[in-house]
DNA sequence: ATATTTGCAAAGAGTTTGCATCATA
DNA sequence: TATGATGCAAACTCTTTGCAAATAT
């Protein structure tokens, strides 16, 4: 990745705020740094940590960013079985989510196919189908991080 | 379904008490009734809605029994992307979700095609799949049910 | 009889809201 | 300086826990 796409996210807010007329604060633009230095799904409670160690910061004012950044689809919020995680997304293209059950460890995986189920389903359903996830929970039997055996 | 099969959630719930050592509680057995009347995907609150009705119940009586019939699969979590929703689970074949974004109504669908993917999924990338979630979120297009045009 | 389950209420987690203060435009 | 955003605390929702009373074995 080069430094102009590496600062892309940043401008996407910063032009997001100004046609919004909405301020630009420190914070907002502190918290998608944050976001886009972790390489990992984070919870909130993470995110709070991470920055609460540099700045004052707020959860209120974490989540109501996270609302902008997702609308952005600057991040993305997933649902998964126990607990809600977030992950970047800007140029990140379609994926899935693989959930150990022992270890709780995420990964990620590209399947072409579920395009065409999606296909298929908007054809024969008469449903538009706007986003999507697909998860897999299982064991992910990585010898050095799987702990639960 | 015959009346064989119409028993078979209680019967397998009574023979997992017994098993188990755990007392059979007409509660236990109320709540498991209930979610087999229902044909829909329901959650904890309209649950406790319709027995709380009939007779005394608390929701921590629910909340423990929903425990037992997830073990034993007579029900599914299901965890949406802004509630959790539970469904009967029983001789059900494996299905997905398209869940409507406007009128939040849940369709399902079922695709041979995941089997596949799973299949491959387990192969290349040395993880057990033990169950999945498929959701399409988007827009049912119901002229009768999606208010929210 | 006795030990588990229930019901209740309180405690916890995660998230949202209201309001005074702060700071961007 | 005027309004929107923050920080804080309280409220809220969903779920879990602790304990006394009830009940299945």
């Amino acid at each position: 990745m080069n430094n102009k796409n590496e600062l892309e996210p940043t401008k996407i807010l910063n032009s997001y705020l100004e046609e919004k007329g909405l301020r630009k604060t420190q914070e907002r633009y502190l918290i998608l740094d944050e976001i886009y230095k972790k390489n990992d799904h984070f919870d909130i409670e993470s995110l709070y940590q991470l920055i609460i160690k540099k700045q004052k910061i707020s959860k209120a004012t974490i989540y109501n960013t996270i609302d902008i950044l997702i609308e952005l689809k600057l991040i993305k919020k997933h649902s998964f079985l126990n607990k809600t995680l977030y992950e970047k997304s800007f140029q990140k293209k379609q994926h899935n989510h693989l959930i150990c059950n022992d270890c709780d460890k995420v990964l990620e995986f590209c399947d072409p196919r579920i395009q065409n189920i999606i296909n298929s389903i908007e054809s024969s359903m008469n449903f538009v189908v706007a986003e999507h996830s697909l998860n897999f929970y299982g064991k992910c039997n990585d010898p050095k991080k799987c702990k639960k055996i």
